[in-house]
DNA sequence: TTCTATTGTATCATTGTGTTACAATAATAA
DNA sequence: TTATTATTGTAACACAATGATACAATAGAA
């Protein structure tokens, strides 16, 4: 939920908006061999949550989540997917929008369109780190990234929604190509056995998971080699086309 | 979307409901070796719809889904999930909804809250035939199964939405025990299988099928057998426990 | 008792995966 | 130049899962 980023969503009916719905988005990135997530800290307020938005008017679901995401990190080829509705109504609680409020100099009428109920859609992201520019909105006081294992803690059921985005990445890596769109252009085949094993929360074999990896026939080997240590230089791998979802094998 | 059962519901403002959001029910059964799905029909309109309701205020959100498909059913213990969230604003068309409110004598308002933009949450579930008994609104003409593949045209995006359902649950049939809940307490492994054919819209192999099935250890066999044809009477099973989900395999 | 249709399962081939082993190689040091 | 070392690429084997065929068991009908 709520990123409070245009003069219009302070507006105290909210009008260019649908109402009772917003969208948060768990952001993920990869590097130095850690899962990270993308969180934004609200203006004086030691308040972290994820990067979340709402719908226009006339705005098509999916592309305001892509909206809500590109925004943060600047980037607009972004994997992008629905993965749950958070619509318990225990999540309802104004106090901290009226604290983030007034933090920023804005004190709500009651019936304040953001102290309403929200359901929120989550949507998580796969983002490519080092080309991704994490960007705060004007009453942030911080848009970074946080390793997912050493997160602040987050408002609301921002926890839980990460962890349960996590799960989702988790049990798609058999179905889509993750690496796709967490790892730069080039990559060894190390540096894909890292992030599956980083997700996974596991080890996994290296003969076996290359032979896998391969016999997938979506990696291409670039020509080129890598340099650097004293041993055999392992070959650079790009994915071969847009091929994201491959569950009908 | 969109069943308008309770004096509420017409109120010009929906008071009591959360706006713009609707749940909209793709409600599966099985019988004579066909998958059905309940679909209603507004009263004097000939215009065919999937079961939905609203959100009240102080409702849990998948509690909404519970009470909206069991309303039509009338069963308590319903597998029921969510798959995905339809939210494009070309599903948006108040015209039909005037049309089905004309027909009920009722003559809102432009501004009337059913004729905004409506963000659907999609839900499917799975039933047992035999028990569910089909009950249409005040506002329904009827309330029946048909079958999967010769379906009246539906409103809206009503097709495409029991089409993404029925991916969902294909892709579902590896990681839930699908059969649980869309077969009687007993049944015979060729019943079983022909459900699975059925879903996924083609034939399995018999052997490999009874194989993978008792391998699971989630079925026991009924002491008691089958009498009818002139052949070797099949054992009956059922399931053990509640086990539903065993992605962790 | 014989015949027929269907069920339960054994069997074998093929494929996929876990595991170990080892050759190939890129830098460094002798 | 040659050995050393760390890592990569892949062969090879064992084992499990699955596809496919075959056949014995059996319930009713002829």
């Amino acid at each position: 939920m709520t990123k409070v980023h245009s003069a219009s969503e302070t507006d105290e009916k909210g009008e260019g908006f649908l109402k009772n719905i917003a969208i948060d988005a768990v952001i993920f990135g990869f590097h130095d061999d850690q899962l990270k997530v993308l969180l934004i800290e609200y203006k004086g307020t030691g308040l972290f949550a994820l990067p979340g938005g709402f719908i226009k008017t006339e705005e098509d679901l999916n592309s305001a989540a892509l909206r809500v995401v590109s925004e943060r990190i600047g980037l607009e080829d972004i994997f992008l997917e629905q993965f749950y509705v958070f619509g318990d109504y225990s999540r309802y609680n104004p106090v901290q929008f009226k604290i983030i409020m007034s933090a920023n100099g804005i004190v709500p009428a009651d019936d304040h369109w953001l102290l309403k109920r929200f359901i929120s859609i989550g949507y998580y992201a796969l983002v490519d780190f080092t080309r991704a520019k994490p960007t705060p909105a004007a009453i942030f006081d911080s848009c970074d990234w946080y390793d997912l294992n050493n997160m602040p803690t987050l408002i609301q059921d921002h926890t839980f929604i990460v962890k349960k985005a996590l799960n989702t990445l988790r049990s798609n890596l058999d179905h889509k190509v993750v690496g796709l769109n967490l790892l730069p252009q080039d990559f060894t085949m190390g540096d894909l056995q890292k992030l599956y094993e980083t997700i996974l929360g596991k080890k996994l074999l290296r003969p076996a998971f290359q032979r896998k990896m391969l016999a997938l026939g979506i990696l291409e080997r670039v020509a080129k080699k890598w340099t650097g240590g004293a041993h055999k230089a392992p070959y650079l791998y790009k994915f071969i086309n847009e091929i994201v979802d491959f569950s009908s094998k």
